[in-house]
DNA sequence: ACTCACAAACCGACCGGTCAGTCTGTCATG
DNA sequence: CATGACAGACTGACCGGTCGGTTTGTGAGT
């Protein structure tokens, strides 16, 4: 079996305290939403004990916020692993949006964390959120401006267009997580096309 | 001077208590969000006691749900009137979704207390928020249902464009009220074709 | 191969500040 | 003098964080 520290089923009942600490929170966390969560439930759910927490985190911030930061880099690996082999343009476009929300329904509780548990809590938390959504915003913007540059699209304003592909597909993404609906298969269907004909690419296959 | 409830400007330094209330959560939560603001402050920003308070509303809780409810309200009364001298079809799609974010825009406390301050706050909240997305949603599918009918474009998985472009207008309202940046006419002139093109219309003015 | 010294890792009872909500009172009005 | 509309001092549950103490790991010295 894996050892992905993240893989949602691998086994962590003996794994060091620090995994089991970082687990439960991912999955209280997710549940209960920051202020929701007691760190007593963590310290259960761990099996560990609040020692052990206050040793390995400074705060109950800093935990949250690991466990954000964990799920970030994931996905900012996955999604530069992706492109690589493929040529600028459009098609680097698409992979990232397809990378993006096959690493979202892969990962359900840390990208519950990052788009819902994590909105509303104030600047320390915002700030970090919006850095990430920004990371990939501006990703998904050299993309598409390196689309226009080769003349895939017309010319657009690739900073608005941008967040909105980000907005969309986190709305679909946190329907998803809430609701279990609709299935990523179909967002993926649906919405890629979509995002390419709102820039005025006619590329997309049915 | 108009005496709209919500009106950013209107002078309610000597208004009834409750309005004097409301008008202080609002500036209050949208500043801090739900868990950071202290009902203390609210007193203080009103100018009333906290027995005013809790006279006019049950808990906390409450009190900020009425915001987000005085606001929903006024948004689908907007939108809706805005509709009505518009014929069925793409047409209707536009206004709904300009009016949406000219609402946004006009209104940015109550946008950021509904968008930003209401997420992760647990079951509660989430429902009337969930609530209100849905409302537009159906809203927005319903009328784009309709385009399809009428062959204006072609058909399309609307429950997922709906709530795309639900999350597309959120981002970017998001961001003009966190940052003040892109401004609500540069949004408008970039998203809107970019959303009617996205469904394959080919009727977006320039 | 067995101490001993030291440190890192871990435990969990307890503390103490905070803040939503209560309660007793005041006062104007009919 | 009753009632609605407020004022504001007060309370107590709650929970993040602390701290004295225990266990486990490491390695040097003999």
């Amino acid at each position: 079996m894996a050892t992905d520290k993240l893989s949602p089923q691998s086994d962590l009942s003996a794994a060091p305290t620090r995994e089991r600490i970082l687990d439960a929170a991912l999955a209280v966390f997710a549940e209960k939403g920051f202020h929701a969560t007691r760190m007593d439930e963590i310290v259960d759910q761990s099996k560990t004990s609040k020692g052990a927490i206050y040793f390995h985190f400074p705060n109950k911030e800093r935990l949250f916020l690991a466990l954000v930061d964990q799920f970030a880099d994931l996905l900012e690996r996955r999604v530069e692993d992706a492109i690589r082999p493929h040529p600028a343009g459009m098609d680097r476009v698409r992979v990232a949006v397809e990378t993006c929300l096959d690493t979202f329904s892969r990962y359900r509780r840390p990208a519950k964390i990052l788009l819902v548990q994590a909105v509303g809590l104030g600047a320390a938390f915002e700030d970090k959120r919006s850095d990430i959504t920004d990371r990939f915003a501006h990703m998904i913007a050299g993309y598409l401006t390196e689309a226009v540059r080769l003349g895939e699209i017309e010319p657009i304003d690739v900073s608005v267009i941008s967040l909105a592909w980000m907005g969309a597909i986190y709305a679909l993404v946190i329907r998803w997580v809430t609701t279990g609906e609709p299935a990523p298969k179909q967002i993926v269907a649906a919405l890629v096309p979509a995002l390419l004909r709102s820039v005025g690419y006619q590329g997309a296959r049915s």
